[in-house]
Order: structure tokens, then C-alpha cells, then sequence
DNA sequence: ATTGACCATGTGGTGCACAACACGGTTTAT
DNA sequence: ATAAACCGTGTTGTGCACCACATGGTCAAT
């Protein structure tokens, strides 16, 4: 059983984040000791932690999390991220289709010199 | 000159945008009534309105349309645009790269399930 | 003169994922 | 026992680009 700061240590999240995902029901303590309202956190958290701080990276938002995490088997991860690439993939595609209309207007600007 | 209203719907920028614009100094109108406070825009303002409307679609912050705008005779414009292009190029990478990230990840999943 | 359409200002809210306090209680080490 | 280190809660702030009021004044047409 680790305590907050130990815990956050372990996994690289800052103590005011466990506290958020705590909050928002994506990470609870394992136990919460009913005199000082200590939160303490075990083995179990740190595999899940980990997995959170990996989904982190991957541009997930807290939600996409808690959609992961609510499927305790974790049997749709590997579907949850494949759709995560697809619209990774639909951002890529959306940013060329802006460097293509930033060219387009570069050259309407070389017409307009041309005109002149 | 047009009120914000017409000017509103002349440009499909919506009068608190316009209202806003005028606050960051992005797009001040060129007259406003002393004892109305009425604000008005002309036809240049209209351009400007384009040129921003435009840049908009293009993803630019408000910081990046005021360097376009400080820069009245649009000299620099060339090298804003060609320097935001570079700009996504490196956000399109980084999300190729999260991909390739994801793809690992997704590797360890089966390397694991072997194991097993 | 009255009604409806227009205008301005000021304030608060939006979404996201926390960070940064302040305040007060608790634990640990000396 | 005392001080340092730790813990909790609650509240506010952050950045961005606006949107949505509420309030009160103004203009145009009838």
C-alpha cells in the first residue's frame, strides 16, 4: 500500500492528478482510511496507472480513458485503439487538406501579382 | 459604412467575434460614433475581415493573425504562411510518430499474449 | 408616441486537464 | 515534545476564442 506521494513518484503522475482521476472515478485508491481520509493505492493501481500514463502520451482524452478502464478485462483495448489511430489518421489528413488551401492561397496571391 | 450587423453578415464573422476583434486591436472599426458608440466598418475593414476569415480556416491564433495584421502592407505574409506550414508538417510527424507509438504498443499486447 | 429592431457594456460561461494556492489536521523522526 | 514532512478539502486559476446573457440606451418606421 502506497501512500500519495509515493505513488505518484512510482508512476510519474503528479499527486493533484491522481487526486483528479480519482475525482473523476478513472483511478480510485484501493483503500481510504476513514480516520485521516489517507488514500492509499497497491499493485493493481500501479498496472493501471501505467497503463493511463501510456494512454496519456497517445493524445487520450479523459474520457477515452475512463472507456478503457471500464472494461476491467481490457478486452477492447486493442479495438479503443485502433480507433484512436483511425482518428489520428482523419487529424493528419484534415492538416494536409489545410496546407493544401494555404498553397491555393499563396497562389491566388501570385496571380493577383501577376495581374498587376 | 456598415454597422456590425450588416458587417456581421457580410464577412460570416459573428458580431461578439467582431466585438472581440476589435478588443484584441485585431479589427477595430475605422469609426465609432461618440455619442452612439456605435461601431462601423468599411470596405477596407471588409477585406481585412476576408484575409482573417480566411486565416482562420487555416488554424492561425489570434497572436499569429495580429503578426499578419502589425505588418500593414502584408509583406510578410509569404513567410507567415510558409513558416505555419512548417508548423503543421511538425504536428502532422508528431502524430505519425503517435502511431508508430500506438502500433508498439499494441505489438507488446500480442508479444505478451504469446507468453501466455 | 409607441413599438420593434438595433446597439453597447459588463459579466459569466464554455471545454479540457489539471496546477496552484490556502488552511488545517496528521504522522514521523528526532 | 516539537518540528518537518506529509495529508486532506476547497477554491481559484490556466489558455484559447469566443458565446450567451442581462441591462439599458438608441434608431427607424408607423
Amino acid at each position: 500500500m502506497y501512500r500519495v506521494s509515493e505513488f505518484s513518484e512510482m508512476t510519474g503522475l503528479s499527486k493533484e492528478t491522481l487526486r483528479y482521476y480519482a475525482e473523476v472515478k478513472l483511478l480510485e485508491p484501493v483503500y481510504v482510511d476513514p480516520k485521516n481520509k489517507y488514500r492509499y493505492y497497491d499493485n493493481g493501481s500501479y498496472l493501471i496507472a501505467m497503463i493511463l500514463a501510456r494512454l496519456r502520451t497517445f493524445n487520450f482524452t479523459i474520457q477515452e480513458m475512463l472507456s478503457v478502464i471500464e472494461d476491467e478485462s481490457f478486452e477492447n483495448l486493442e479495438h479503443i485503439l485502433n480507433e484512436k489511430k483511425r482518428n489520428i489518421q482523419q487529424k493528419i489528413d484534415e492538416l494536409y487538406g489545410t496546407i493544401d488551401e494555404i498553397d491555393q492561397f499563396l497562389l491566388w496571391g501570385k496571380e493577383e501579382d501577376e495581374k498587376c
